[in-house]
Parts: structure tokens; C-alpha cells; sequence
DNA sequence: ACTACGACGTTTGTCTACCATAGCCACCAA
DNA sequence: TTGGTGGCTATGGTAGACAAACGTCGTAGT
């Protein structure tokens, strides 16, 4: 069941994926700001391969959508404004809505405990501000969701934006009592696939997400970004 | 060494692109056929390019949903059938309805005649049974749309998936009173859109993606399907 | 002083050559 | 027949070189 998960993690065989984990990383822990140049013979100096790994590396990032490559002019870290964030937000919000609605539909008694032992978790993690934890766990709450509907294809579409998510996240943060929001968002969520409510577990999905939507606006609009980010040195 | 012909064309683009361009055709066309092994050295010579840009093209078609990657294995036609198939329309259902029913609220009068404009055109075509001309009116009806919404990001996932139920259509084929009907679910979509009825444009256009699902699939079953191969998930 | 043009450096894109390693398959022996 | 072994093929990776494109900066001309 987690295999599906747990298959995408497996076989850092190959140098460049390795090379991508590393800048994937780098992204979505703000090492790499956004907009800025990544270049190409700075990143075989510092991750110690050639350039081959490293571009075909960028090609697949590209694939992910964090990085932009432009034509003769190179590759940026993908530049995230509140448009990009919204437009994102609604595209999970219609999928997530689906899985949650499927899930109503087809989820086993087992299935909707596993939902709940997930929610259990999440909880723990939230009261002992325990940030990595929590990520995961509400990573997993959302991912089981879209394994109990089956359909694989839907899911990856929507695990391809939690890196650019958690890179906003990692940015921005939370407003100060998002996270009990969350929490009784996803009891109502749990609660509707429960009485097998399709309607309603649409609508708390949606809702969720796009309250979400709202509160990393709400962050954003706070904190000034920071869009021209830093620039390499060592040019000219 | 490139020969002249193809140096006539160099100047449009990069060369990893073209040859990304000419595996995509191929694949849509049906002349590299699902499960089918891409063996580097092969494309090589078939393309006169060396090694590095095929890698690098094969990455991209990878990141389109095109081509599947096993680590020191290579590269596969990813396969097709009926499951995927399934998954991918219940994607596009979901996207469709979202952009169908923000064209309720917000298409203006003008987008709403090209949409008409668009519509003709697409019944000139199947009357003219010019398959082309149907695919690409077809195609712009649904994008604008996407464009409609304004949401850059869904468009992008949407449109992710064309190139793939293109190979599928390419595959399968159409069946013999799918055309018309298609014009009929067209016109109500229109018809909701005009009326500013969202919940109705998102269920027409919702219905319109099952249906045109169900359609694929029923001719995948006149054929005998593709074995299914290994499915690859998300990133990270 | 201002604009336009050209030289220059930087960076990307590509190719060649070569080596290491993982899979695959055929062959051979028990 | 079955199992192991060896070789072949394809992938993955490195190094180095060169061409083309883009930006910048300086200079010349108006």
C-alpha cells in the first residue's frame, strides 16, 4: 500500500538522481531562492560530478516544476509569486476533493483507521511543535487519501506540487493558530468519508485546501518577499 | 556528424529539443509503441546526435509522462492500458469541470463567441472527416477553456496529458457515433457556460470527459490491451 | 552628451572518447 | 533439466574541447 510511496524514495543508485535529491532539497530548504540562476559548472564544483549528471539532473527538476530552463540562458529556481501559489492551491483543491469524495465512496473500515491513527499523529506532532513530524504526518494524511482512491495517476499529479508547497511552507510558515484549523479540517473531512457523505467530503476538501490557500497568502502578503533573490558570486 | 539537411534546421531550436519533438511524434504516431525499449545508441544513429542529448530529451518525455526510466536499465514507451487510461480521464474530469465552471463566472461575452467559433470549425472538420483539423479544433476548444479560468498551472497539468491520449486516440481510434455526440456535449457546455450556470458547466463538462473515457475504453477492448508494466510515481 | 556598433568574456549546448558497472543471455557442466 | 559462469550489450559517468548565443562594456561616430 505505502509501496507506491516508498518506491519513489528507493534506488539513489544513479548519480543524478542524487544530484536532483540534493538541489530538490536545497529548494525547498531556501538554500536555492527562488529566481535564482543555477549554473551549471557552479553545481558540478560543489556536488563534486560533471556536468552530464547535472543537466539531465535539471531536466527532471524542470519536469517537477522547480526549476525553469530557458534556452541558451540556463536554468532558475522557479519564482513563486501569489499567483503561482493560488493557481496551485486550486488545482489541489479540485483533486483533493476527487480523492476525498472517492475515499467516501471506496474506503475500507481499515482504510478511515489508518486516517484517524495518521490524524492521531499529526496531532502529537503539532503539539510538541515538532514542524518535520508534522510535515510528514500531514503529508501522509493527504497521500493515503489519494491511495484510497486508487488512482495513482491523480496522486502523482499532486505529490509533483507538494515540493514547490513545502519550499512556499519553508518561506512563509504558518499564521499563529492555522494549525488547529487544519486539525478540525481534517476531523471534518474524516467525519464525512465516515457517514459516507460524497458531497460533503468534496466540500470539506476543497475547503481545506483553499483555507489553506489563504492563510500562506495571508503569510506571504506579511513578509516581504524577498523576490530578487540572492545572485551567485563569482560571475564577471 | 550532422548531416546538411538537418542543419537546415538547427537554428530553430536546441538540438535536445528536436530530438524530444521527433521521440514525442514517433510515440503519438504509434511508430514507437507502448513498451517499447528506447535504446540510446539506437536513437543515436537515427538521429545522428550523440549520446548526451537523446539522455537529456529522454529525461523531458519522462517528466511529459511519455517514457519510463528504470536506473541502469533504460528507457521504455511507458505502457497504456486500461487502468491508466481510466485514471488519466477522471484527472482531466476533474480539471475540465473546474475550468468549465470558472468560465461560467467569468468568461466574457467575446470568449464565449470564440468558443462558438471554435465549436463550428470542429463541426466543419467531422463533417469533412478531416481527423487532423477535428484533433486541433477539439484541442483549442478545450484550451480555451483553460484559458478562460486564467489558471495557468491547471492548464499545464491539463495539457500535460494531451500528448498521451493522443497516442491513445492514435491507438484506438474513435467510435463510429462518438463524433456527434461530442458536438452535442459541446453545445451544452456552451449552453451553461452562456447561461452562467456553474454547477451545471461542471457537471457537462465532467460528463463530456467520462464519456469520451468510456468511449477510449470500449475500443481499447475491441483490441486486445498492452501488458502493463511498471508504473512510476511522483517525485520524491 | 548620447547613441549605435562591435569586441569580449561568460555560459550554455554539443560532441568525442573512454571507462566502470549493471543486466541479460547463451553456453557449459553437473 | 537445472544451475552457475562468463561474455556481451547498454547504461551511467568523466574529462576535455569547441561552437554558438547572450550580455556587457567600451569605443567611435554623430
Amino acid at each position: 500500500m505505502s509501496s507506491v510511496l516508498l518506491d519513489a524514495f528507493a534506488h539513489s543508485d544513479t548519480s543524478y538522481r542524487r544530484v536532483a535529491d540534493t538541489i530538490r532539497d536545497r529548494i525547498i530548504a531556501g538554500t536555492y531562492s527562488p529566481s535564482m540562476r543555477l549554473k551549471v559548472p557552479q553545481l558540478c564544483l560543489d556536488l563534486g560530478v560533471s556536468s552530464n549528471p547535472v543537466r539531465e539532473a535539471l531536466q527532471q527538476l524542470q519536469g517537477e516544476g522547480l526549476v525553469v530552463i530557458a534556452p541558451n540562458k540556463g536554468a532558475t529556481v522557479r519564482s513563486i509569486d501569489g499567483r503561482l501559489i493560488r493557481e496551485i492551491y486550486e488545482v489541489n483543491a479540485v483533486l483533493d476533493a476527487f480523492f476525498a469524495g472517492r475515499a467516501a465512496q471506496i474506503a475500507s473500515d481499515e482504510q478511515i483507521m489508518e486516517l484517524i491513527a495518521i490524524h492521531r499523529k499529526l496531532e502529537q506532532a503539532m503539539l510538541k511543535s515538532d514542524d518535520q513530524k508534522r510535515s510528514d504526518h500531514n503529508h501522509r494524511f493527504h497521500a493515503l487519501l489519494g491511495e484510497i482512491s486508487g488512482n495513482r495517476e491523480a496522486l502523482t499529479v499532486r505529490l509533483r506540487h507538494r515540493n514547490l508547497m513545502r519550499a512556499m511552507r519553508m518561506k512563509y510558515g504558518f499564521s499563529t493558530n492555522r494549525e488547529s484549523l487544519v486539525l478540525n479540517e481534517h476531523e471534518e473531512i474524516i467525519s464525512a468519508i465516515s457517514a459516507r457523505d460524497v458531497p460533503r467530503a468534496e466540500i470539506a476538501a476543497k475547503m481545506h485546501c483553499l483555507r489553506s490557500c489563504d492563510d500562506i497568502i495571508s503569510q506571504a502578503s506579511i513578509e516581504p518577499a524577498p523576490i530578487a533573490g540572492l545572485e551567485q558570486v563569482g560571475a564577471r
